[in-house]
DNA sequence: ACCGTACTACGACAATGGTCGAAGTACGAC
DNA sequence: GTCGTACTTCGACCATTGTCGTAGTACGGT
C-alpha cells in the first residue's frame, strides 16, 4: 500500500471561525441538500451518505454531501466503508443562533 | 397612451403562501443580495432599490431586487420614479420564526 | 486472494446564474 | 413640450452548478 493511501478519506473541513453565512445559506438553498439535512437533523448520531434516499445517483450525491462540508454544515468520519454524516448543530447554532431551527421547521 | 403604459411599474409578488424556503435561502445566499437585505433592515420605512451602494450596474442591481422579489423576501412599490423595496419582515417571521434575526445578526 | 459494497474522483454535459451594455419606459422638473 | 433621473427589459457573455457515467479506491466478507 501506498503511503498516500489514506488521503481519499480524510475530508477538510472549516473551522468554526471560517464559516461563512452565505455560503451555509447558499449550501441550504438547494432541494437536495435541505432533503439531506432534514434527514440528518432526525439522526443524532450520524446517518450514512447513502442512507437518505434521494432521486439522484451516487456521484452527483457524494458531490452535494461535499458542498455541505466545506460550507461547514456537516461534518464526516469514515467507518468501515460508510461515511457518517453529522450536522454540525453546535457550531451552526453558536455561529448563527435560531437559523437551523428555523430552517428545520420551515413547512415542506 | 396604450392602454399597457402601466404595466412595467406593476410588479408581482408571491402570496405568503406561496413562499418557499429553498427560494428563500437561495435568494440570501448572494453576497450582493444579502447586503441588500442588511440595508433593507435598517431602513424600516424601506430604501429605494438606488440608495444602497452596490459595486453592481443598474441592470444587476435590477436583477437581484426581482430575484428577492419573486422569493418574497421583499415588497416593491411606486413612488414617484422611485421603486421603494422593503423587507416582509412580517411575512418571513411568520413563516420562519427566526431565520430573518439569525441571518441579520450573522457577522459580516 | 477474490468479490461486493460504499463512496470518491474525474471528465463531460446542459442548465442556471451573475454580469454587462444598449435601448426603452415612466415620472418629475423646467 | 424637452430634459434628466430612476429603473426595467433584452440580449449576450462567461462562470458556476447540478447532473450523469465511468473509473477508481477503501474496506469487510468469504
Amino acid at each position: 500500500m501506498s503511503p498516500s493511501a489514506a488521503v481519499q478519506t480524510a475530508h477538510s473541513h472549516p473551522e468554526q471561525a471560517e464559516i461563512r453565512i452565505e455560503q451555509v445559506l447558499q449550501a441550504l438553498g438547494d432541494p437536495v441538500r435541505l432533503q439531506i439535512v432534514r434527514a440528518l437533523a432526525l439522526a443524532t448520531d450520524g446517518l450514512a451518505c447513502g442512507a437518505v434516499p434521494l432521486p439522484v445517483t451516487n456521484s452527483t450525491r457524494t458531490h452535494h454531501m461535499r458542498i455541505l462540508r466545506e460550507a461547514g454544515v456537516v461534518t464526516m468520519r469514515a467507518e468501515g466503508t460508510r461515511r457518517i454524516s453529522t450536522l454540525r448543530r453546535a457550531d451552526l447554532d453558536t455561529l448563527y443562533p435560531g437559523l437551523l431551527d428555523a430552517v428545520l421547521d420551515a413547512p415542506h
